[in-house]
DNA sequence: CTTGGAATTGAACATCTGTTCGGTTTATCA
DNA sequence: TGATAAACCGAACAGATGTTCAATTCCAAG
């Protein structure tokens, strides 16, 4: 009575990162067994450990993976002229990136002090690199005279802070769709540095 | 060997109160048992149901509590003239309620889905409350003219998460005081919502 | 000095926790 | 067809979980 038909690694796998991220974002990562992941998978508990060798490892691999693809992700989208332009397009991917994976970006925010120190580590240090990226675009700004803060880092710091606040609201039936969000979240991103309107 | 000599009802009740904030804070609700609460406190895990029915009704109090103390001690702010200057005095006040509580402020926001669907909608509406306070004065604002955004609630979900955002990078004895955050959150605020500069 | 009740212990409860492992079935490749 | 290895089950482990309760001790009021 083992190894039923149809029982697929290849697959299997995927599916097993997936529906953890599915019940650590609504439950919290402490509050959910390694039988309630298994049992939405449909197998049995004892079968998570070919996918994984601990629920601890999960977790970290989880937000590794996260923060790992949100900075390929950056670096992907094309270099632009001039930090205010390079501000919007940082905005609206912010946005646009993060609406689209709710679930691993709640996890990445709230499940660190649920780390092992070692695992910490690691995804603080792409953390860290991240937030460099909006610092970076708004000291050339302010650089160059095209924008006004008072602080860099504590803008930068508060500039992620407002965009990743849209998923804590934002709902698929909502009363503003995507692009029009985007759009907002980017006027306001100039409006924080000072850019003056013309 | 029980009621040993020093107890104290008064005493104990705050005590606990105390201890499963600061725990559920640093751990998380569900990653926090009974044991290690009376723990803290230095009595027995039955005792602490003398103060609280259950867990899920120590966690629902505690952020109850955060919620009412939050929207009654901005009551207590006397009333401002003027749209600009009431933003300035909700930014403040916000950053400096928001600096003196982190644990409170820290649960409230991350520990909404560990709540029973009842005490969620309590929550819930309390905190609606409270988001109705900057989206009143950025309406009243753009409804006179002193300030420009495309979208009132939207420019006050992301107010407020900015605002709130301080408590993800504070520290102590970081870099800058709490008096020069305060004030540079202030200055971004009304950036965000487009104060014509002089 | 008695008495009542508040404060607390410590044991007990059924159930759940992450993880391991021997055994069993199925797909795959030679 | 036969062998190999991957995939999985189900039981088991030791310990932790929230909660209850009889028993015990202390404090304060009468």
């Amino acid at each position: 009575m083992a190894r039923p038909s149809g029982s697929d690694g290849g697959i299997t796998g995927p599916r097993v990162r997936q529906a953890a991220e599915r019940l650590f974002a609504r439950h919290g990562y402490a509050a959910v067994s390694m039988r309630m992941i298994a049992a939405d998978v449909g197998i049995g508990a004892g079968a998570l450990y070919h996918y994984t060798p601990d629920k601890q490892t999960l977790l970290a691999d989880m937000m590794e993976t996260h923060l790992r693809s949100l900075l390929e992700a950056w670096q992907a989208v094309a270099k632009h002229d001039g930090p205010i332009c390079a501000l919007d397009a940082f905005a609206r991917f912010h946005i646009r990136f993060h609406l689209d994976r709710p679930d691993a970006v709640f996890i990445a925010y709230m499940e660190l002090r649920s780390l092992s120190s070692e695992n910490f580590a690691q995804v603080e240090a792409l953390r860290r690199q991240y937030e460099a990226v909006p610092e970076d675009i708004i000291r050339a700004g302010v650089d160059q005279g095209l924008m006004s803060v008072a602080d860099v880092k504590l803008a930068s710091m508060a500039l992620i802070a407002m965009l990743t606040g849209v998923n804590t609201w934002f709902r698929e039936d909502g009363r503003l769709d995507r692009p029009t969000i985007e759009q907002r979240y980017a006027d306001l991103a100039r409006s924080l540095v000072g850019v003056s309107r013309p």
